[in-house]
DNA sequence: AAGTCGGGGTC
DNA sequence: GACCCAGACTT
């Protein structure tokens, strides 16, 4: 069929089933709707919005961004995951702050140049705050069409992606792109959605080459996948007997939870001994494990031993320990925390479980 | 082209 | 449990 018939019927519809509360819809400044392009990467609308919420009220706006800590920008981030767009958008918005003067720039390719910024997410700023027509091409999209056309193979695919592209291209229309862009990834969201999709309310029902197959599922194709490996790890719990405090340290930036802060680690249980002696000139007895956490990553499972470690008020003056703090859960300060440490965190603090 | 990077929703 | 989600970046 026709593209303009496609983008004229899918506006037709989104103006009658389009979504219109969402909290980025309004005001669509470029900084609002690039804050929430990059926290919904890779992450559902439902879990976004209580974030970008409360992101957007503390950075109001890129001069606000850039002149916080990046320790604090992680703090407002902590639970979203995928941690390096926080660190990625912190140093976009010092970049803009000072080589542009606090405006996002207008241009694709200028926007793509900041860290954090691919294709997809530079076309939609320009797409949804400046009406400039560029594609998006993000799982939503990819789903539409993939099944739209009965395209096979996996989007990761270098051919597949590039034919996504130019469909995506081909397919907008010369007006209303914002429209557009909000409109095909609504349908995406909504009624094109993953598993049992609502066919019978599509605009495309007549059309879409996989519903003429009844093939909606197999669309698009899953990637091989090898099963995960197992890590295993040993949460060092460090706890002032008196005060409650509990030692953390600072995650370096690259890696898993970069830039968060953690409970200090070594692999065993049974090297705690040795590890206190080497790192903290202290001596211990005792320690007690608690039940093995299994927390799991894109790409491998990790199996945690909490150990906690009870230390006289006298030890912990003693301690030097670069890089770290007592954390105190009365007056917890405004860092980033790992999910599984904060979970942690918790149960160590509260009453009643000092020892379990 | 493959691997790295999270946490939660959903079935 | 397994799979996936408004992807980008590194190797």
């Amino acid at each position: 069929m026709a593209t303009s018939t496609f983008n004229q019927r899918l506006l037709a519809w989104f103006d009658q089933h389009g979504r219109t509360n969402l909290p980025w819809q309004s005001n669509p400044t470029p900084y609002r709707v690039w804050i929430s392009e990059v926290m919904l990467q890779q992450t559902q609308v439902n879990t976004v919005i209580p974030y970008y919420q409360r992101f957007i009220e503390r950075f109001t706006d890129i001069a606000t961004l850039a002149t916080a800590s990046l320790d604090e920008v992680l703090y407002y981030w902590a639970g979203l995951g995928y941690y390096a767009r926080a660190r990625h958008l912190y140093q976009a918005a010092q970049q803009v702050f000072h080589q542009y003067n606090g405006e996002l720039p207008t241009d694709l390719k200028q926007l793509m140049q900041l860290p954090g910024i691919g294709r997809s997410t530079a076309g939609a700023i320009l797409a949804l705050a400046h009406q400039q027509r560029h594609p998006i091409l993000d799982g939503n999209v990819k789903r539409v069409l993939c099944r739209y056309y009965a395209l096979a193979g996996h989007p990761s695919e270098k051919v597949v992606a590039s034919t996504l592209w130019r469909l995506a291209e081909e397919s907008m229309p010369t007006k209303r792109i914002a429209a557009y862009t909000q409109a095909i990834m609504d349908l995406g969201a909504t009624i094109c959605i993953r598993r049992h999709p609502h066919c019978l309310l599509c605009p495309f029902q007549s059309d879409c080459l996989a519903h003429q197959q009844r093939q909606e599922d197999i669309y698009p194709s899953p990637p091989l996948r090898k099963p995960l490996p197992v890590k295993t790890t040993t949460f060092i719990m460090l706890q002032n007997e008196k005060s409650g405090e509990v030692l953390l340290e600072k995650r370096p930036p690259q890696g898993i939870w970069g830039g968060l802060w953690s409970f200090p680690e070594c692999a065993l249980p049974t090297d705690i001994p040795h590890w206190c002696q080497q790192y903290l000139q202290l001596v211990i007895y005792q320690y007690h494990p608690w039940q093995l956490v299994r927390h799991t990553f894109t790409h491998f499972h990790l199996d945690i031993i909490p150990v906690q470690v009870s230390l006289s008020a006298e030890q912990c003056k003693l301690v030097v320990f670069s890089n770290g703090f007592w954390y105190n859960a009365v007056q917890a300060p405004v860092y980033g925390l790992a999910v599984p440490v904060a979970r942690l965190l918790t149960q160590l603090t509260s009453t009643g479980e000092l020892l379990s």
